[in-house]
DNA sequence: ACGCTCCGTGTAACCGGTTACATGACGCAG
DNA sequence: CTGCGTCATGTAACCGGTTACACGGAGCGT
């Protein structure tokens, strides 16, 4: 049985395509006979509709390309699932690709999707301005999320991480800390760099000492970084990691040290993922499914209308857990 | 800038359709000045190549279609992190879309997927066998996981949830346990259905007294199905739950309730999601992006050769942590 | 009877690529 | 000089849908 196609399903019907196709999508100017006729002949011959086919013809997929860096676990889960809900609400099937480290993987990934979705939604805090605007396709509406892209340019969605670390040192200093440290994402990443720097401002501000040394955002960088900080004496009374991973890592670290969390020092991560609230973390909740959500509401939205190139600020919540404030019990 | 196409490239370099078409494609048979001449007026138009088209006519599309049911966030993150990865690695892309619960919705979704991929990659633990035998559409190559198919219809793979159960209720067992509670996922599921028969069976072989109830895979379901356990006063000392997620809510009622865990009650799991390993939990190991990895390979596997309808068995692993077992330290 | 509109249907072009086959230029052996 | 093979290139059909436009018959008013 080779796949059936419309011109099967037209000849059993003893039919024009043109009236089947019709049929299929439900116009009214096809009579009841001939409508019957079809239905009979696509059960028949066990007729699926080539959806390639008719994106080609309608220039149209009904599909969204989604493409984001290599995400850790539940960021990525996370981000996905907001979309998704969003999609499949509204029609639509994701196209996801991960996006490489390297510039031109990026670009070979953005443009496998020209022809093949409506609309592009890019995460790519690691890719320099110039990089991304050589890599996208023209003439795909895209969202950007938390890249380095100048404002105005493209739809864009950041994350408003100077918000969020204030109000992280803001609490830490309200406790009475003094020396934080803060071990920031991989250099060169987008968010990594704005927190680090809303550190080191904010920490100047409240009048903090800081010291920033870097991880990669994985649980083991943060726990290296801790442990190597203990070796070495250093001495401070908070810990500030540029996501939750790296700050569950830390907690880690201070606890086979016998260093008491958040009494010696207070602990506080970025993100706010599930595993945060079991661990008792205080984090900066980011609201990663909304995020995503949002992502594809927007490009979605701006279909109907002109394009859109709006800077759009995601605002995060401090979250205050055990490990920082007073131990509850 | 209305899309340049093939023909606008061949019109600027004033060579033909098929040419431009064999240059761009790297066929040997090509002079080296109509090759220049093609690459630059490709960059001349920003020409992408509309792989929508290209799809068409190939008949091949280079993307894999996954349908999930909406899962809980890490297996989901995990699962599709495994395909990802092997797909990007084999150069595919990953064609998303969640399966709501109903059957109808389900074959929606499958057939949209026709003719924009080369295969499909289906968990459906909630269909009955012939909805989704009825649901995918024919001459797609296919590959389903824990489905409640008929043993060589597709190629398949499953996890072996009895061998699961089985090493769980003899490591209870072996501590002396006699009383066991089973918090099975929700009725109709094959893994949740699976794992409960396999505990009746394990307990009675080993002489251990079983109440089984039912929650819904997740966490809150468990902690409420402990709750009302301990309301009513039944009397255990093990309690094993369908999954990590529904686990770490009983832990959590009977942590609130006073109830030590592990000297009263044991507790264990089933996934070993991230979570599992950061609480202590006692769970089977699915390594569950593996599982992703080796459907995807599967399918892609079999392009080549004719079609596979081998059933498959994933070999999950016990994982002893502190709620089971001694508490060390 | 004629001409009008209305309506269901069919023909064929089109979406943007690929590719079988045709063509014409060139080189070389007989 | 002819005949043949080689090779780069071009023409047009094709993938499987959609749809503008043409068409023919029915129904209606005059």
């Amino acid at each position: 049985m080779p796949e059936a196609t419309i011109r099967d399903v037209a000849r059993r019907a003893k039919l024009s395509v043109a009236t089947v196709s019709r049929a299929l999508n439900g116009f009214d100017n096809v009579s009841e006979q001939a409508r019957e006729r079809v239905t009979q002949a696509v059960r028949e011959l066990g007729y699926v509709p080539h959806a390639g086919a008719r994106s080609l013809s309608l220039a149209r997929t009904n599909a969204i390309g989604v493409v984001l860096p290599d995400l850790h676990g539940e960021f990525f889960s996370e981000i996905v699932r907001g979309m998704d809900r969003e999609a499949s609400r509204r029609g639509y099937l994701l196209l996801l690709s991960n996006l490489h480290a390297r510039a031109e993987q990026a670009q070979l990934a953005l443009r496998a999707m020209h022809g093949r979705v409506d609309g592009l939604i890019v995460m790519a805090p690691h890719l320099k301005s110039e990089e991304l605007a050589a890599a996208l396709p023209p003439g795909v509406p895209s969202v950007l999320i938390n890249t380095r892209d100048k404002p105005g340019a493209h739809a864009a969605i950041h994350l408003d991480n100077v918000a969020g670390v204030r109000a992280v040192i803001e609490h830490l200093s309200n406790l009475g800390r003094k020396r934080l440290v803060h071990i920031a994402g991989p250099a060169g990443n987008v968010d990594a760099d704005e927190r680090a720097a809303a550190v080191r401002e904010a920490c100047a501000t409240a009048g903090i000492a800081c010291e920033i040394l870097h991880g990669n955002f994985e649980e083991q960088s943060g726990e290296r970084a801790t442990a190597a900080l203990l070796e070495r004496g250093h001495e401070f009374d908070a810990l500030f990691a540029g996501n939750d991973n790296m700050a569950i890592g830390a907690l880690q670290a201070l606890r086979a040290r016998g260093v008491s969390v958040p009494e010696q020092v207070a602990v506080a991560g970025f993100d706010d993922i599930p595993l945060a609230q079991h661990l008792g973390l205080t984090t900066v909740r980011v609201r990663i499914a909304e995020l995503g959500e949002r992502a594809l509401a927007r490009l979605l939205d701006s279909f109907g209308r002109g394009q859109d190139r709006g800077d759009e600020l995601h605002a995060p919540e401090l979250v205050v857990r055990a490990t920082t404030g007073k131990v509850k019990r």
